[in-house]
DNA sequence: GTTCCTGCAAAAAGTTTGCACCTTA
DNA sequence: TAAGGTGCAAACTTTTTGCAGGAAC
């Protein structure tokens, strides 16, 4: 994700505050920012871990809610990718990516393929379909966990 | 899934049985039998009202460890979709497909495309990424449903 | 000063397991 | 009869919520 789209999401975000009369706090901008920085793809708890490093004692509770806001807000999307837990991911702004994801570590690679993209376009022309959006997920085995 | 296929299944799943000295028994038969019909995802939840039906009493705590003993045979596949909550789908057999999926009717279309599974393993391979499934889904309206 | 936020702790929701008893082969 | 299987209930895991006190505007 771009310098410029974060931006856009941050400028989204403040929009959505003000309009919603939510109030800024030191432990939401801390949450925030470190979600921001993460480029996505974050649990909670690993919220919290990294949260901890530079505001002490943000509840659980706090960042949960605070990323119900950010989904609201439309900045951030919640997704499942087979485990039991839920993932915050940066919410896409014009570009898109698909993922790569390693089922023994969990470590998620984006990728983007104009390619792909565009065998899909002439797959859904065939069946006269209408494309809204889609999801591409390769699960396998990244080169940290092959043996 | 075609009726072979399915055959091919319970085939599969007699043979891990008795290599892995596993029994039949009543309520197992009929959690294999709701599965193998229901053709689609079930949670743990849909199984249970569906069995009940056939054979009164059968405890979730069976049915949880039969779907596990039907993915460790590879007949079963654990899904998690937007929910919470964990699915169950038959596993594939030979062929693969992916799906185009109409957001209002739901109707589901199957497609294949060699030429996207041939870019997807490059750009795995550019990842050193050892491929193990993907799933590739395209939302979109159908011809019927387009106005 | 009112409204919103926070942390705690408890409640929910879903999945997994220990155990005593029962069934299959 | 031995090896598994079953149901119950309890343990776990993760997400969600109620509430009393605290902070923002």
């Amino acid at each position: 994700m771009t310098e410029e789209q974060v931006e856009a999401a941050r400028e989204r975000l403040l929009q959505y505050m003000s309009d919603q009369g939510k109030k800024n706090t030191r432990q939401r901008d801390a949450i925030v920012e470190v979600f921001f920085e993460s480029d996505g793809h974050l649990t909670l708890q690993e919220l919290q871990q990294r949260i901890q490093v530079r505001v002490s004692g943000v509840g659980f509770a706090t960042i949960y809610r605070t990323m119900k806001l950010l989904v609201d807000a439309g900045v951030a999307v919640v997704r499942h990718f087979g485990t039991s837990q839920t993932l915050y991911e940066l919410a896409e702004f014009g570009e898109h990516h698909d993922h790569l994801i390693c089922v023994t570590c969990q470590k998620i690679i984006e990728f983007e393929d104009p390619a792909i993209e565009k065998r899909q376009d002439e797959i859904a022309r065939q069946f006269s379909f209408e494309v809204l959006r889609h999801r591409h997920e390769i699960y396998g085995v990244c080169s940290d966990c092959q043996v």
